[in-house]
RNA sequence: GCCGACGUGGUGAAAUUGGUAGACACGCCAUCUUGAGGGGGUGGUGGGGAAACCCGUGGGAGUUCGAGUCUCCCCGUCGGCACCA
């Protein structure tokens, strides 16, 4: 046995050892129960960041824990190997995004096996093979029988200059990236997937995720956003034709209130009105201007303007005035809203803004209202006020009364509304899955048939920023129409890359089934039991995947509702971020590893010096790592200077899965020294572990105790999947087993405790850190492969004492500790405590009101 | 703007879920060791105080015998917002 620990070749001899053996292979419906393990593919977009290597780490820790404890344990891994950032490495070195992609995937692949994952890579899958996405376009044909995929103009970002469509993250600050023209919106035909029809169940079923994080079912919930509300109509007469406009409202009780509406700016009226009226038609226009994102509609300015149109209201034949408003949005709702100024606040600021009258017809508790300033309260339900016949009515009441007599008139009902829409899946790119469709002049959009799938995407094309190279290739482009067989065109958008990632956990159960998208193999392995990933897919991935799922389910493919049973959202990893102000004004970003810190004597940061100049730099805060930052951690170069065991155990030991995780290279100094220190301890006794006769009750009690206490905390933090005190108890378990008592120990006590704590230890690093207690597992004569070996069980026997240690509080202070036999009765604490001169100090003259006893913790004195 | 989280020593964090705040580490300080390049051991380390003690979990209020944990308000930071993946 070495005496010092030399993690590289130990890691590659174990890694060997597990390739030969194929150890990681996943046997179909083996008989124990099954553990379906899944961490979020990666895209392969160069080397790993360290967001993989904490993601994949903390699935491989619950795959191996789970297999020691005799689960059938599937952990797959594949590529989600389309998208955007192939065709931006495409334009930068002229290289195709499909050899970029494959090389990247080759890289990656090495660098996943380096750290000792137990993949089964048998069944590896990157969703940029026709054998892969030849199931997207077959089952988006089902999804056209069924009525689930349809063809409708959805919004998009349009570049003017480079006349091309842009992602959101490509338009910065309201302009293209490339070519920093402002970015209109543009109407074009796309297709849909109709999530819409799985509002209702999406939504129910969330309850049966128990293994889910509440705020994740929060989020979802909130972004399906199911409202109860009533859907009424403003009645209007236009050209001599009667017509209405509806609107969707979830406070029908405020409708007394309403002094004007507004419509979204793609608005059919305000198209009409917008006819002899240059104005507006300009305004409309200049509404159109801009990006699509959310988050920049939300924050802009409240604008609008007169249509010059008047409708009627539905209850009491008022004229009301129509507005184009720009924060009214078309794609929710009716894309129109009715104007309530009085409560609430958009229509408030509107309001004020343009000098329309506000009306408050809700009594909030009796509370003034006054017209100055919005207050957050003027938007609580309440009792109807100035509101004619619903006058007194509560929220409800008054919503029953107004829905009813909206119906009866013909003008409205009660309605359920939700804020989730269809899922757009065309995207003007190249580096995609093709959607199997073919234009035909005489039979219009015509679905390729199943017999000639897949339709496949040409691999050498480089893309140049100014649309899709497919546009330009006859190769792909010309195809005969499926059914007259006359010329046809292909059509040349490819899928979202969320409809690879919304079924690849279903193929990893049957990757190598070429005649069918599933078998029946997804009935053993499927539901994934523990899904892992990070936070920023809470809601889009993940409700695509449940979505897909269901649709599947529906033809008849898979049985199950849900495809993730538990979930684990992991966070990030963070860094410091280093920069200076360079001569030119402009910002240079330092890498960590190019600063020194400095600290005064107590341990307190001073400042920050770049090693090459020794001059400062100025600290940016600690933000996620990012290229651009330039604040990033190679994990390569972790590994080869740390090995992977290092790695590993710091990831796991520096924060709980879920927390952000700061990076800090002294931790993983700390990581390293552990291992070290660990490898040391066991060379150095390796004669007490050889052919050692002692016992378990040899073993010092108090110290036995102990290690059963440790064994005890680390199977319950595996449990709930805290890491970070498995890692602590491991250390614990160490220092316990170097500690002076343990020395000691006469007779054959410190053998005993060492032989059981060190087999008890190796078997809960093992998940953390393989390779290591693989190989000492084995040098110190416990068996074979500690893969297999039997989780340790706690000793309950161990744990017993005689006496135990009770806080004595007075009116809630500290104030001391008491002795005590542990089978103690209630009455003899309170006896005991009383009578004890610590206490007496302070209860002295005082009468006693109550004594509170917790059991095995405390006593509280009350005086 | 909307939705969701998170704030504990110089740092990462722990506190078995309402019961001794700071376990386990990192850093720092002291000290020992002939250690040579990034070594190892021991002790100390929330703040104040000579001590008894007092104060301390972003800030403020509340519930409770008892609050880091529960409730309300405020401040700050982060994630998502439908074409990044």
């Amino acid at each position: 046995m070495q005496s010092q620990y030399q993690p590289a070749a130990i890691e590659q001899q174990v890694q060997q050892e597990w390739a030969a053996k194929n150890a990681f292979r996943a046997i179909d419906g083996a008989n124990k129960p099954k553990y379906y393990c899944l961490s979020m593919f990666p895209y392969p977009s160069g080397k790993l960041h360290m967001g993989h290597v904490r993601n994949y780490t903390i699935g491989d820790v619950l795959s191996r824990y789970h297999r020691m404890r005799g689960y059938n344990v599937l952990q797959p891994m594949g590529w989600d190997a389309f998208g955007l950032p192939a065709e931006n490495a495409a334009m930068a070195n002229s290289v195709p995004p499909a050899k970029w992609t494959y090389d990247n995937i080759a890289y990656m692949k090495k660098q996943l096996k380096s750290l000792g994952f137990a993949i089964d890579w048998e069944r590896e899958l990157a969703t940029c093979t026709p054998e892969y996405y030849r199931w997207n376009q077959w089952f988006f044909l089902r999804m056209l029988e069924k009525g689930l995929a349809y063809k409708k103009t959805g919004t998009v970002n349009w570049d003017p200059v480079d006349q091309t469509v842009l992602a959101n993250e490509q338009v910065i600050d309201g302009r293209g990236w490339r070519t920093g023209a402002p970015v209109e919106k543009r109407e074009i035909p796309m297709y849909y997937l109709a999530i819409t029809k799985y509002s209702e169940e999406l939504l129910a079923s969330l309850e049966t995720l128990n293994g889910w994080p509440e705020r994740v079912k929060t989020m979802q919930a909130n972004w399906i956003g199911k409202s109860f509300g009533v859907r009424l109509a403003f009645p209007y007469e236009l050209n001599g034709k009667a017509d209405k406009l509806w609107v969707f409202t979830t406070r029908a009780d405020t409708v007394m209130g309403v002094t004007f509406v507004a419509v979204a700016a793609e608005h059919a009226l305000a198209t009409e009105a917008a006819k002899g009226n240059p104005q507006l038609a300009a305004f409309i226009e200049e509404c159109k201007r801009g990006g699509v994102q959310e988050a920049e509609l939300a924050t802009q300015e409240k604008k609008g303007m007169k249509t010059g149109l008047f409708v009627s209201h539905p209850l009491t034949g008022e004229r009301i005035e129509v507005w184009v408003g720009n924060y009214v949005l078309m794609s929710y709702g009716e894309g129109a809203v009715m104007g309530v100024p009085g409560h609430d606040e958009r229509d408030f600021a509107f309001a004020k803004k343009y000098g329309l009258p506000i009306v408050p017809v809700i009594d909030v508790d009796g509370r003034p209202y006054s017209l100055d300033a919005w207050q957050p309260w003027y938007a609580d339900h309440g009792v109807c006020v100035n509101s004619g016949e619903y006058d007194g009515l509560d929220f409800t009441a008054s919503v029953d009364a107004i829905a009813a007599d909206l119906k009866a008139k013909g003008l409205g009902e009660k309605q359920v509304t939700w804020r989730l829409r269809d899922w757009g899946i065309s995207r003007q790119r190249y580096w995609g899955c093709p959607i199997p469709i073919v234009h035909c002049k005489s039979c219009g959009d015509v679905p390729v048939p199943d017999s000639q799938l897949p339709v496949v995407l040409p691999e050498d094309c480089v893309p140049d920023g100014s649309g899709n190279p497919l546009n330009k290739l006859p190769s792909f482009l010309d195809a005969p129409c499926p059914k007259c067989g006359n010329p046809a065109r292909r059509e040349t958008d490819t899928m979202d890359t969320f409809v690879d990632s919304s079924w690849y956990f279903l193929r990893y159960a049957c990757a190598d089934q070429d005649g069918k998208m599933v078998d029946e193999r997804v009935n053993y392995w499927l539901p994934v039991d523990q899904y892992i990933g990070g936070i920023e897919h809470a809601i889009l991935h993940l409700l695509y995947s449940r979505f897909w799922t269901k649709a599947m389910r529906d033809l008849g493919l898979v049985k199950i509702d849900e495809p993730f049973t538990r979930l684990l959202t992991q966070g990030m990893v963070l860094n410091e971020i280093f920069s200076r102000k360079t001569d030119s004004g402009r910002i240079q970003y330092f890498n960590p590893a190019e600063v020194e810190l400095q600290f005064d004597e107590t341990g307190k940061r001073t400042g920050a010096l770049l090693k090459a100049d020794g001059k400062p730099v100025e600290s940016g805060g600690i933000r996620t790592m990012s290229k651009s930052k330039n604040n990033g951690v190679d994990p390569q170069a972790l590994i080869e200077q740390f090995g992977a065991d290092t790695a590993r155990f710091f990831m796991m030991f520096t924060s709980p899965p879920e927390d952000t995780l700061a990076w800090n290279d002294d931790g993983v100094e700390g990581a390293y020294r552990y291992l070290k220190r660990l490898w040391k301890f066991a060379a150095d006794n390796r004669a007490v572990f050889d052919g050692t006769a002692a016992r378990p009750a040899d073993a010092p009690r108090d110290a036995r105790r102990e290690l059963h206490q440790h064994l005890q905390q680390a199977n319950f933090d595996y449990e709930r999947k805290q890491f970070n005190t498995v890692a602590s108890a491991a250390m614990k378990i160490l220092n316990l087993l170097e500690s002076d008592a343990v020395a000691k120990a006469t007779g054959g006590g410190r053998a005993a405790l060492l032989r059981e704590g060190m087999s008890v230890l190796l078997r809960i690093l093992s998940p953390i850190t393989p390779h290591i207690s693989q190989a000492l597992w084995r040098e110190l004569g416990f068996g074979t492969e500690i893969l297999d070996a039997p989780w340790p069980p706690v000793d309950e026997s161990a744990l017993v004492r005689d006496e135990i240690d009770l806080v004595v509080q007075v009116n809630g202070k500290h104030r001391g500790g008491v002795r005590v036999p542990s089978e103690a009765s209630r009455e003899a604490i309170e006896r005991l405590v009383l009578a004890s001169p610590s206490v007496q100090k302070y209860v002295d003259g005082q009468t006693v009101k109550k004594v509170i006893v917790v059991p095995g913790r405390l006593v509280n004195i009350v005086v």
